[in-house]
DNA sequence: CGACCTTTTGATTGGCGTCAAAATCTGTGG
DNA sequence: CCACAGATTTTGACGCCAATCAAAAGGTCG
């Protein structure tokens, strides 16, 4: 795959904060006055074309992220090839924290579509956090947030048939969405914008693209679904948490 | 399954920091003198008998604990009444943290064997950890090596066979109990004290008991593995990491 | 010693992967 | 604006890994 360069963003947004997006997680809530001396370590931002890779799995990374615009993928590809999407990252997600003893990120991420992020030196992560209790505190919350989905996950996997769960999947992102990204919601058709391909769900799930598809199409034709033109429209969304053991609460 | 009760200890030891386990992970190598206010915040431990639950999923807990000695395992039970392990905690685990939107714990915990944890109250968690900046820090640095591993088993589970996904799992176990508990482990056998029961790991790697059974069996044939008496013999740990992909800095 | 839990083994079934090929969509250059 | 290449979706035939069902053989604890 080509990969084509990343760009620093010419006018950064002023602040996370201020972004249009609805819930900007990690500063959610903080008012504007606390946050200035976030001034003093945000670097800048980058604009990562789609199908582009921010960084590689067991690569160092000088920056941590958090994603201002456009979706993401973090993923892991073993020795056979074969790739698997640990999580999706939606606008507001913090990237690239977790390392392992020597300091690598476990994981890939690429985008699904252009998007951008804000990067902090990792280096000055720790003063960052230290300086500001509040901070390190919602740090930890959010990762026991992304815990309990990962889990789910986890749990659902193995124990679940694939009709479960890609109910759930779709679930979650049509609702991590609509949380994050109100502008791409639509309550007309209560549908959202929905850029993962058949192969991009199937490694999520655990499940070939084939057999994605075979259930994408039993999901339509028994009326609970419809996707083009990259929107998915959810039309019995109770019939699709049910099947799914999806309960909203646990991703918002 | 008649539940016994959860006593009181005695005689509690007076700092987790001093107890005879080689890595209590929270306050690892923090100098005592910083940990006297832990006293003004730690209630109580308590005796958890084998196969007692601490806690029930959903159910909304006064307390956050770490464990101090036994194993106990985190699961949830579906719908259908089937139990997926979502992580084996060994003494210096953190249990209870994670809550969802409501404050009800995501998950079960129940002992593997007779155990012993540290309550501390949920409610006075966040000024602790306010005054203690360098815990918060901390916390989500554990937090985040405990998504690493949660993202490895999702990762395995379904890119993965029968034999790798056991493979790892019985390396994970072994390593961490080796770090844990240097008590437990036998340098003459390379052994460590094993106390999951096949189901307990047919549950863990989302397989039946039946079918770990036969790979179990198939392990012992190739000279891998010995199990007996509550021990796990590891005899080629290095055709066994090969097997699992496994690589024991993602543990340690 | 008896009740119950855990391990072990065999026979049968089914969900999902694999392979293959056609149809449709997408975007890029002439 | 069209043409063409590559990506993505769709459909069918076939095979295998692991689930299920069933039952016997240890192990363990009161």
């Amino acid at each position: 795959m080509k990969q084509k360069s990343i760009r620093i963003r010419k006018q950064p947004h002023t602040a996370c904060n201020q972004c249009p997006i609805r819930k900007l997680a990690l500063f959610q809530g903080i008012p504007p006055e606390r946050l200035e001396w976030t001034q003093k370590y945000r670097d800048q931002q980058f604009v990562v074309p789609a199908k582009t890779l921010l960084y590689h799995e067991e690569s160092v990374t000088d920056y941590v992220y958090t994603l201002f615009d456009g979706w993401m993928a973090m993923h892991q590809t073993s020795r056979e090839g074969k790739r698997q999407i640990l999580r999706f990252a939606l606008p507001g997600d913090f990237i690239g924290f977790q390392t392992d003893q020597k300091g690598m990120v476990s994981h890939s991420v690429s985008a699904l579509t252009e998007s951008i992020v804000c990067g902090f030196p990792r280096s000055r992560l720790q003063e960052m956090l230290e300086e500001n209790p509040t901070l390190a505190l919602r740090l930890a919350s959010m990762g026991s947030k992304d815990m309990n989905l990962c889990q789910q996950h986890q749990a659902f996997r193995s124990r679940k048939d694939a009709y479960e769960s890609i109910a759930f999947l779709l679930l979650e992102l049509f609702h991590r969405t609509r949380e994050h990204l109100n502008r791409n919601y639509d309550p007309e058709t209560n549908s959202v914008v929905f850029p993962p391909t058949q192969e991009d769900i199937g490694d999520a799930v655990g499940l070939t693209n084939v057999h994605v598809n075979r259930i994408l199409r039993q999901f339509r034709n028994l009326g609970l679904i419809e996707c083009h033109h990259k929107r998915l429209y959810i039309l019995d969304e109770e019939k699709l948490a049910d099947m799914g053991e999806f309960d909203k609460s646990m991703v918002c």
